[in-house]
DNA sequence: CGACATTGGTAAACTGTTTTAACAACGGCT
DNA sequence: AGCCGTTGTTAAAACAGTTTACCAATGTCG
């Protein structure tokens, strides 16, 4: 339940009450590094105040702040000495106003209420976190909301120069609104997915030889009728996985069946009903292979729950490997996605962009299989 | 005008037709806005450039994007027709810079190698981003490696102008670094737990009451030894769990063992160690509190593959109530804290906070018990 | 010894906004 | 007619850096 103040003052809180004037100090000389006992609050120092108390101009502060070899040694530690001294810190945003770059990117996330929550993406934003900080960039967090992108304001992000760069995670072809990056030339990469018509940057996980992992290993455990839970079609990388399992079967000498295919949204609920959909249509059904992890979970509850044993009488392989489901129980065989990789590298990629770099990012990574105990051998060929 | 031409020193005549000269193009009239047939990137306009167009001075401009009442009705149409026309977009640096906010706020996670994908964490950063959209500020993203903390890189998120306050997840009073924001003053609000001395503002979960929840849920069910799996005792609203539970005990006239406590990191590892070694220690324990979900979910690993049926011989209760673990097997009945709202509520008192407001920061919210399949009556009193 | 480079540093222009003090134009009042 | 008070607008001064064109003092060479 909601409680208190919750939901209170919904827009806008009380401006502040005392104006502190912009002149501040301007004449004071003497500086407060950490005098007083305890710590305070350094007083706002500029690079204006560091060179006059160093004696040098504020541009030669600014190359040493830069390491510019114009500087010679005796100037740089001078000015060194006193910038520790006082404390100063350069101020980015007239840093960033005054020069090309702001150290910023933005990761997009698709309008889930609990895209946050979510091991998939939490996984992919790790790497991203990590190498974003070894690059020296600030990370930036916006979930693409209807109202978001309809106001333009993802244009804006850059626009307005919040980001040099965006990173789009969990979003497919229908997004079609990802297509105004390209369109301005915005530095933009897709992560995990990549668009039909190949125009946009992408990295993903390599989803055909992760079904064909996933395939291989039920093919040789006997199982023959296989069902597929899949989940938004519109995804190119989802379709690969629908098109490889196929293709799989008919090399395997197996008619695949439209019967055999159920859509479960991606989510766990939506796993359960696929597995009860599907083990109706077809009770011979002994191996499902599901597009992620949440619906295969969704999937062996549904099968626990209702007489069939997991794996004795249906097998089970999901895609992802997020984490702690190795505890689930029974628990589960799965293609593991190399999604902090897939973040780390994406990341590369964009601040490659981002600093002029022209080339087509186009960039695939290979996939395995985990074997744990959703999946066994087919009933009938046990000894 | 003093524009252009102020640089075109005496002598100097061609010496800039191919040095990109930040001049650009101060002459050009005419905007094209999306004339052409596909989209390009708008060259940029600034605000000097929309008032020259609009035929009035910057300054009105500037408050006509603010919206102040000291313009007219039709000035204000006629420069945001203009403004409109052009496709101008504020640059947001010069106006932080110009301005006292950034409008941004940062979020602290911990160090963890996964803190991203860990669910509990991102069901308090969906409340956040949530609210922190709607009064209009940008989410920054922050991990406090140890080498980040040691740099004082914590502290440059302020000083620098990144963000305008800081909020702090996961912590706990190991962390003494937090104290550095109160000692100067920078807002920054610990969300889900507090310090001991509270002097640093907060807002976390009520976990004596989830505590309470769960051990009156246990008692009502005839369990009398019950074991105890916490973790971190540095945080105090870990100690709350604890305490309460020492409590309930003795006020049901059960003296607590030391050996029924055991330490499982909030990890799934620990939470299956810690079953382990307390059914050794105690084989009479027929319920276990967990501290969180994770760890309940490692002890239902444990004991069911340890000859241990869930809830028949051992009910098991978490904390947390992470997705998707309704569909775990059993599905485990668990403390529901409101893990969402409690990112709402942060983001709103921080921002009251950057605002100017003063008081501190110090609300709890309620958790209620979600009961599940993991929990059941007491062996010896069932029929 | 004078012409010419090189080195190290500086003044001033530039990034793009907000805010403040000043001011012009106008209406109402004595 | 002279004065005062609004209203609406503007010029200019902040905000805090980077970059560029230029300059003075050396060093090198013929």
């Amino acid at each position: 339940m909601p409680t208190r103040s919750l939901n209170s003052s919904p827009e806008s809180v009380p401006a502040d009450v005392f104006a502190p004037s912009r002149e501040a100090s301007k004449e004071i000389t003497v500086r407060f590094s950490n005098a007083g006992g305890e710590e305070k609050a350094p007083e706002k120092v500029n690079i204006r105040e560091v060179a006059r108390q160093a004696g040098v101009s504020v541009a030669t502060v600014s190359m040493v702040l830069n390491a510019s070899p114009r500087i010679s040694r005796s100037t740089h530690i001078k000015v060194q000495r006193m910038i520790d001294k006082m404390g100063y810190r350069p101020n980015r945003l007239a840093q960033s106003l005054s020069g090309r770059y702001t150290q910023v990117v933005a990761v997009m996330l698709p309008p889930l209420r609990h895209a946050f929550a979510d091991a998939y993406f939490g996984e992919i934003l790790s790497g991203i976190a990590d190498r974003a900080g070894k690059l020296g960039h600030k990370l930036l967090i916006e979930q693409a909301k209807p109202q978001f992108v309809k106001e333009g304001k993802h244009l804006e992000l850059y626009e307005r120069r919040f980001v040099d760069g965006v990173l789009c995670l969990g979003f497919n072809e229908k997004h079609s609104f990802l297509s105004d990056f390209a369109a301005r030339r915005y530095p933009m990469i897709l992560v995990d997915n990549r668009f039909g018509d190949n125009l946009l940057d992408y990295v993903h996980c390599d989803y055909r030889l992760g079904a064909q992992q996933a395939m291989n290993c039920l093919l040789q455990l006997g199982h023959r009728n296989i069902g597929m839970v899949y989940a938004a079609p519109e995804s190119p990388t989802a379709r690969d996985v629908v098109e490889t399992y196929t293709a799989r079967l008919v090399e395997a000498g197996i008619s695949p069946s439209e019967k055999w295919l159920v859509d479960g949204c991606f989510t766990d609920e939506g796993g359960a009903e696929a597995a009860r959909v599907l083990l109706t249509r077809d009770p011979e059904i002994s191996a499902l292979l599901c597009g992620n992890d949440k619906m295969a979970l969704g999937a062996i509850r549904y099968l626990t729950t209702h007489g069939h044993r997991v794996p004795d009488d249906v097998s089970v392989v999901g895609f992802d490997d997020i984490q702690h489901l190795a505890y689930a129980n029974p628990s589960l065989t799965t293609v593991h996605l190399p999604l902090y990789e897939l973040g780390v590298l994406a990341c590369e990629k964009l601040v490659e962009r981002i600093r002029g770099k022209v080339e087509h990012v186009a960039e695939v990574l290979p996939t395995h299989l985990v074997l744990r105990e959703s999946t066994g051998m087919m009933r009938t060929l046990r000894s």
